[in-house]
DNA sequence: GCACATCGTAAGCACATGCCTACTAATCCC
DNA sequence: GGGATTAGTAGGCATGTGCTTACGATGTGC
């Protein structure tokens, strides 16, 4: 039944034993540049960074009060998404006003043009993400991405090893 | 049933609807960075880099014939990874002997010190791995596995859509 | 009022990467 | 034999990134 399954659930490889499934991140690496290639003709397409798409999705979901908080949010340098942020508000994407609590921040929020921009980006991305996901059985797909939702939420600033921060450099990516 | 299942399946999107899901990007890049970070130890405690690291796994699988076919393997640049071979070369970790056949290639394979190093190294960041994927149930960490194999592979060079190549650089990570 | 901390901003450094251009050695083709 | 081609190598260029420092504006605590 489950035979043809990949192996690599806790426990399958003996201690010493030769491991029997590829390393995760050597799976996940070229799956994202698959993605990211995927989006990019889209990004292109309306002029957006995936910076700046970043920003978009981001500033949706939560309202954000401070740049320092969505850089780190969408895990980007609190000195380079100056720039993006920039152009999206001389697009009118995002508006950022002084914070009349504390005038040292900008209140960011996505401006009714910039909330459509998002739909229809997110939209094609999608929907280019789904020709890839057909291509797996629904039982798989379905666990996929619960499994991905999953796993990614372990990775979001707050949860899982608390205390390492923004330590260290990023890494080459392998394969 | 399938009530808290992740929405996503093909065809889940309306026309002109609002996306259900976070993009696979969205998810799959903080994953990378975790899987990145936990590597990272290990690699460090053995002296590899990612590059390295990526090399000694794909040297494993299929006996290599140019260098040339390695960098493209591992997605590398041809240039780059020559530093990478010459230290590991150094370490006799790999062997590099001009093919017989055609001596402007070099033969690269895997010394046994090699092989013992890589599976040293696997076995303990797949270990890492598992406690991660010990976190899914497990119909969906099986469906997840299965899932991320299936698409990664059609990342692979030589698969999915043709013609590609190497053209555009590498865009910056999304979140 | 004044020292200190915080937010946004600008500028720069160090480094890794992708790409390009030689150059040598070796091979292939005519 | 001689020209074109290929593999490996070295070097350089442009870019993107993380990090640091500096500065002005603002807010907080004493």
């Amino acid at each position: 039944m489950a035979e043809n399954a990949v192996q690599g659930g806790t426990g399958d490889i003996p201690s010493g034993g030769r491991p029997t499934r590829p390393d995760l991140a050597e799976m996940v690496a070229p799956l994202l540049r698959t993605l990211m290639a995927a989006e990019q003709p889209v990004l292109d397409a309306h002029g957006l960074t995936m910076w700046a798409y970043a920003v978009l999705l981001h500033l949706d979901e939560t309202p954000i009060r401070t740049q320092a908080a969505l850089a780190e949010a969408i895990r980007a340098d609190k000195t380079r998404i100056i720039a993006v942020l920039d152009d999206l508000e001389s697009r009118a994407l995002i508006a950022r006003r002084p914070d009349p609590k504390d005038r040292r921040a900008r209140l960011l929020s996505l401006t009714e043009e910039g909330r459509r921009l998002r739909d229809t980006v997110q939209t094609a991305i999608q929907k280019g993400e789904d020709r890839l996901l057909a291509q797996l059985p629904a039982a798989d797909r379905d666990g996929f991405l619960r499994g991905l939702q999953a796993l990614s939420a372990l990775a979001e600033p707050g949860a899982g090893d608390p205390g390492q921060g923004t330590t260290g450099r990023r890494p080459p990516p392998p394969q």
